[in-house]
DNA sequence: TTAGATGCAAAGGGTTTGCAACGTC
DNA sequence: GACGTTGCAAACCCTTTGCATCTAA
């Protein structure tokens, strides 16, 4: 993976936000420093930085995915207005409420290579 | 939520599969029973179960999503091919393997209403 | 030099939605 | 009878992709 104005920057704006953007979020952000920066460019470096595990994919239970900082915290989402809460001092033992949003419900995603896809190549 | 036929077997179709079908996997298994059920019916009735709480849904990293039996386990899903695996004994300390699947990283999602949503209506 | 990256624009495709007809309560 | 639900098809819109050009290494 080549080092690029386009990269880096894109890079940058994910790790000095914690907005949890969209792509259209960045590719505006972007535009400040590269004005004729394309969409395009925008999410493929979005899919390949989230594969290096340089930045994370948040998925908000809307229609568009949300990209974050690679950096360990766990989050609330609320099912509503798609809000997304950053969560760093999670005690995960009977949790109903995190400060004051209601918690209906937890999951838990463990993500890696399965043992099919390790044998190959 | 009234109660159609439409969705009493859209409900029993994710209850018995342990496949987490995508929207078109439970439209092509309601099409068994009823063969002029259409795909909008589906999607439909898949956003409000899900709301209902009696189905959930799950991320996979591909461009669609899945739909999963309301029960208490977690998943781990391949970033490779999407594949996703049931967890009902996850042990949370270490885990840098499950089974024989690598672990790359895990996220948890806390679920809920914000403290703005619950002042609303 | 050359393989990867970009800009542009069009295509892709999963999901949503408008509307008339239907079914549930 | 009122209103939620369905079927159908079209629209939506986020995301991907083809291609010529550019650029990092």
């Amino acid at each position: 993976m080549r080092s690029t104005k386009q990269r880096n920057i894109i890079l940058d704006i994910i790790n000095s936000s914690y907005e949890h953007l969209d792509a259209y979020g960045v590719y505006e952000k972007a535009r400040e420093k590269i004005p004729n920066i394309s969409l395009g460019t925008v999410y493929r470096n979005l899919n390949s930085l989230e594969n290096a595990h340089l930045i994370n994919v948040i998925f908000d239970g809307s229609d568009k995915l949300r990209y974050d900082r690679n950096e360990n915290h766990q989050h609330f989402i609320c099912t509503k207005c798609h809000k997304i809460i950053d969560i760093y001092d999670l005690d995960f033992k009977n949790v109903k409420t995190y400060q004051n949003n209601l918690v209906m419900n937890y999951k838990i995603v463990l993500e890696g290579i399965c043992e099919e896809c390790q044998k190959e190549e």
